[in-house]
DNA sequence: TATTGTTATACTCTATAACTATA
DNA sequence: TATAGTTATAGAGTATAACAATA
């Protein structure tokens, strides 16, 4: 009746596709493909941003961003300043070397965006790209209510 | 011009909300999102089936096959036999318990497929679905030549 | 009191390379 | 020779909970 599992199925299987393809090809240069996403979302930023802002943009946590941080901050290509008002906060920007390979991984990663744009019709990549972020919406909403209203479990595999 | 970076970024997006709301509805039965394609793919199989085909299904690859299978194989929810015909492949079948808990995960995600669901207009699931495994066949299928026709660098950073 | 980020910690998934045993 | 799977090993990402500093 539903397609919904045949959606969750190919939803997974193209990521994984995307995600691994993306990982081979920077494979070379030391970095992830999680990674570039971080890098790029810095970018887009232009100046600088919080980590917990940064979590929010690539849909992960502060401690995860925390680690990641970590490992790119040793590679040299972004720097945690302090924040200039709020002295809780982290002040996380891209270096010149950050910039400079970000922009490199961009035009490495020009034929898998290649790829993806080939297999679709002039019309799709919009209606595909809308559908999508309806969908991660729609993933994200339920989510809370349906924690607050306990129609989870907490405990065991009922009989 | 092209928007396919949106496509990546929608995709990883709507992939990952999925991944996380499935987990997180799975947690109190102590199974992961990934655990759990596995555990379907061999209801769908019926019978039973080698490790190296349940990793081509699921889109894996042997050696995380394996690690995943001595987990489910410790909460007794798969067992490895040994093939009738070829000794070097091992026979994964569910057990009962796998077959239960694969039956009672279903329902419990059931209000995930909802969502995706209730996302999506009529005709759009279809669309959707069909887009995104040719999306995943494009992106597979270049990966090879990429990498035989060596133009992926193989060192560093070029300056 | 609430919020930002850190720390410690643990687990899953991913993946490569060298290996074995069978085919 | 080629294939199925194992082993050792490593690393990335994910996440929780307790905590410190600051708002």
């Amino acid at each position: 009746m539903t397609h919904s599992p045949l959606v969750a199925l190919a939803l997974r299987k193209a990521y994984l596709a995307l995600h691994r393809r993306t990982d081979r090809a920077f494979e070379p240069f030391g970095i992830t493909a999680d990674q570039f996403v971080l890098l790029t979302s810095l970018v887009r930023e232009g100046d600088a941003i919080t980590q917990n802002e940064l979590a929010r943009r690539i849909s992960s946590d502060p401690s995860t961003i925390r680690a990641m941080l970590v490992l790119l901050e040793k590679q040299g290509l972004v720097r945690r300043e302090s924040h200039p008002i709020d002295a809780r906060s982290r002040s996380v920007r891209l270096t010149a070397k950050g910039i400079k390979l970000q922009r490199r991984m961009w035009d490495v990663s020009e034929p898998i965006r290649q790829s993806i744009h080939s297999a679709l019709e002039h019309d799709e990549s919009e209606t595909l790209v809308r559908c999508l972020l309806r969908v991660e919406r729609a993933l994200e909403s339920q989510q809370l209510s349906a924690v607050k209203q306990n129609l989870i479990p907490k405990h065991g595999v009922s009989p």
